[in-house]
DNA sequence: ACAATTCTGGAATATAAATTCTAAAATTGA
DNA sequence: TCAATTTTAGAATTTATATTCCAGAATTGT
C-alpha cells in the first residue's frame, strides 16, 4: 500500500526534538529541522502536519522515550534517596548538561501563552517527574515529611533546569543537592522518626 | 531642538515589559507593542531602533525599576530572614503571582541562542538576585552556611518563577518555603553556631 | 517668522518563514 | 504488468511580521 518510508519515526523525533530544545520552538526553523532530521519540507509536512505537529510529537517524544526513561530508570519502585540523587546529580554532567536544558522546562516558558499545549502536555509532563520524587520520598523519609521535602525538591530541580539551560549551573549548586542529600537520609534513619518504611510484603 | 516627545520613556518601557513578559520577545508583535505602548511603530522605531532594542530596554527597565526595586525593599543592608522570607512568599500572591513569571527567567529561557544578550544582560539580572539573597545569609546565618543556604535558596527561587510562568505554584511550595525559614532561623539561633553577626561599629 | 530639528502616523515595502503544490519515485495487491 | 497509493524533493506560493519611508506636525533657537 504506498511507498514505504525512507526514515525511522523516532530518528526524526529524536534529531526535531534536539533542535527544539536549543533553539526552542520559535527559534528552530523549518530549513534548520530538515537539516537536521535529514527530510525535506514535503517529507516533513508529510508526516506530520505542519510545524505545530513536528513539535507536539518531538514533545511526545521526549517525554516518553527519554524523561520517563530517566525517570524509570533512576526512580523506579526500588529507588532509595542515593538514586534520586544521582538523579539529579546526573543534570551536572554530559550528556545532560550540554547547555540547553530539558524541553519540558523549556516549554513550560515558551508555550506559556498555548494554553492547550501548557495543560495539555506540559503539566502532565511536569507532574511525571514531581510525581516520581514524591513517590521515593515518600517510602524513605515517610509520609510526614514527604509533602514538605517533595516540594523543596521540586523548587530544586526546576531550578536546577532552570539554571542549566542558563549555563549558570556551578559546583555551589551541586554541593547543595549533596547537602539536601545527606539532611534527607538522617531525616530516613532517624530513630524517632515514626515513618512507614516500605516493605514488599509478599516477597 | 525638534519636536519634542509626546511619551515618558518610562511609560512605555512600563506597557512593553509587559507585554514581553506575557508573550515572550517572539510572541510579542510589533502590533501588540503599539497597542499596549499607545505609540505607532514610526515613533517606537525612531525610539527604539528596533524590536530588539526596544526588548534590551524594556529588560533593562524590568530590572532596574521592578526587580531591583524590589531587592532594595527587602533585601537591603538591614534586610534579616524574615524580609527574605517576605521577598519570596510574595511571588505566591498578586500582583506578582500573575501567571506570567519573571522577564530575567523568562529571558534565560527563551533568549538562551543569543550569547550576547544571554551574557551580557541575563546573567548580571541573575548575579543581582542571588548575591543580594547571599548577602543577607552572609549575616544571618553567617559564613558557615551562607554558601550551601545560597545555593539551594537560588535554586529555589528560579524553581518558583518557573512553576509560577507554568502555573504550577501551589500551596505546598510556599508551605517549602516557609519551612525552609524556619530551619535557617534555627541555624541563626543555634547558640554554638560560631557564626559572626552583622554589627554596624560605627553606629 | 523662519530655519533646523525631531517626532508622529500610517501606508508601503521588505524579509523571513511556514505552507502548499506538483511531478516523479517507490511500493503493494490484483 | 498495471492500477492504486503513499512518499519524496524542491520549487512556488502564501502568510505573517518586522522594517522602512515619507509627508506632515510640533517644537527650539536665532
Amino acid at each position: 500500500m504506498g511507498r514505504p518510508r525512507s526514515f525511522d519515526d523516532a530518528d526524526v523525533l529524536d534529531a526535531a526534538m534536539h533542535v527544539f530544545r536549543r533553539h526552542g520552538y520559535t527559534g528552530a526553523s523549518v530549513a534548520r529541522l530538515e537539516e537536521a532530521t535529514g527530510l525535506t519540507v514535503g517529507s516533513l509536512y508529510n508526516a506530520f502536519g505542519d510545524k505545530a505537529g513536528l513539535f507536539r510529537a518531538a514533545f511526545a517524544h521526549y517525554v516518553q522515550a527519554f524523561a520517563r526513561q530517566r525517570l524509570d530508570h533512576w526512580l523506579g519502585e526500588e529507588a532509595t534517596l542515593d538514586d534520586l540523587e544521582a538523579y539529579l546529580l546526573a543534570l551536572f554532567d554530559l550528556p545532560l548538561n550540554d547547555g540547553f536544558g530539558c524541553l519540558i522546562t523549556n516549554a513550560a516558558v515558551e508555550m506559556r501563552p498555548d494554553e492547550t499545549f501548557l495543560t495539555g502536555a506540559v503539566w502532565p509532563a511536569l507532574a511525571e517527574r514531581t510525581e516520581r520524587i514524591d513517590d521515593v520520598l515518600l517510602r524513605e523519609v515517610g509520609p510526614d515529611h514527604a509533602r514538605e521535602a517533595g516540594a523543596r525538591l521540586a523548587l530544586m530541580t526546576e531550578g536546577l533546569l532552570l539554571l542549566a539551560r542558563a549555563r549558570r549551573l556551578n559546583h555551589d549548586h551541586r554541593t547543595a543537592i549533596v547537602a539536601e542529600f545527606s539532611r534527607l537520609r538522617e531525616l530516613r534513619d532517624s530513630p524517632q522518626h515514626n515513618r512507614r518504611r516500605h516493605h514488599h510484603p509478599a516477597e
